[in-house]
DNA sequence: TGTACATCAGTGAACGCGCGTTCACTGATGTAC
DNA sequence: TGTACATCAGTGAACGCGCGTTCACTGATGTAC
């Protein structure tokens, strides 16, 4: 049985990770936050930090590991709203733009600590990052065989969109919502590119899979 | 005249600077050094460093600067190394990444402060990326008026190649030497994927130029 | 050429601050008998 | 049911540290007369 959730005003290692959040925006990174910004936030004293993580580290990881999880669910979710045959690349785009809106803390943690934190960050980030572009490139392979034409190196055509649009949605992070529509637009249109690209060069040389 | 020029043994601005940059490297962007630590690795006294910065954001922004002009004058050799009616794609991407070997230090600030530091970094970075995007796009209406056929929306051919090269030569910096090549490999077929796919897509709709 | 003066990059000492970490302790909860 | 005990998230106080910033001062250089 799980002892401590029985605790009544105990805080759980949640609650600290939901301070930790809540600190985070345009200006604030992980590796920025300090222990006793967040034991503050939290309401607890500096030294109750250590009874949730070991150091500030630990925190960073656990959050990046939720920022990963979080977004391959909005990944899964644009999957559900492709219709066989309908348009792909716009719908994805789209999901994907929206998502970031609601859980612009989680992108942000992505986004910035891949290029600034620790070793360990950064690793923990790419991690995420090759995830999505290991489902990216399955998602093409079945496409592939359903109404598209081959594509040429689909895991490096994943790569290339999936490194693309993240660089897209840190330009979105950082813009008014109004222009959100013109950043997703140019997103659709660089991702088609991409893909037409691809197809076409597949046909040029035989495609590796 | 200059005055400070002459004087003998004092440090200019420059050698701040220098210093600033030694303390950069893979883990520590601009926004992480404190003003001692720069001041320590000049060889003056902390309070010294106002002599020659208001402040260490000022000090950010000179950096910033700095590594923007030196990254043109890159992309500008690169584009020396072109002969007519040859291979475009292959030569600049392999000055890029080679470049980002000598100047790794700049290329990380450009890369770093982008997504993480204050407003003022953001907007100083961004001017720089934006600089890249003209300057490539006015290439490839260049281009495009020389030998090959006319690309659909150069200014989003060339946002999508900036962003794209620059996430691809950030992931080249965390990599040790060895698959840097592998790195450029990848790089220049996905810079053909977004200009081939952008040709075609030029030949479905009317180019907006 | 000599002298008085302005300039200014440099200095050491000191300040108050927030930080991470440690210590010994508390007191509510759940468990064993 | 009662009692003794283990667990453990919480506490306040204290530590030493590096930080940014300020102060009044120095001393070499270049300039004016």
């Amino acid at each position: 049985m799980q002892k401590s959730a029985l605790r009544k005003g105990g805080i759980e290692r949640d609650d600290v990770i939901a301070a930790a959040l809540k600190l985070i925006g345009p200006n604030r990174s992980v590796s920025t936050l300090s222990l006793r910004e967040v034991a503050r936030e939290a309401g607890i004293a500096p030294n109750s930090f250590y009874r949730h993580f070991r150091d500030m580290d630990e925190l960073a990881i656990a959050l990046i590991d939720l920022a990963g999880g979080t977004l391959r669910m909005i990944i899964r979710e644009a999957r559900l709203r492709l219709s066989a045959g309908g348009e792909v690349v716009r719908p994805s785009v789209e999901t994907f733009m929206e998502q970031l809106d609601a859980d612009d803390k989680l992108l942000h943690i992505l986004l910035r600590e891949g290029t600034t934190g620790s070793n360990t960050f950064k690793q923990a980030v790419d991690r995420t990052l090759r995830h999505f572009e290991d489902e990216l490139r399955d998602d093409l392979i079945r496409l592939s065989q359903v109404d598209w034409p081959l594509a040429y190196q689909p895991a490096l055509v994943s790569k290339a969109i999936t490194r693309l649009v993240f660089a897209m949605g840190a330009i979105a992070l950082d813009m008014p919502p109004e222009r959100r529509r013109e950043i997703t637009d140019q997103t659709v249109d660089m991702v088609r590119m991409i893909v037409i690209g691809a197809q076409v060069m597949a046909q040029e040389a035989p495609p590796t899979r």
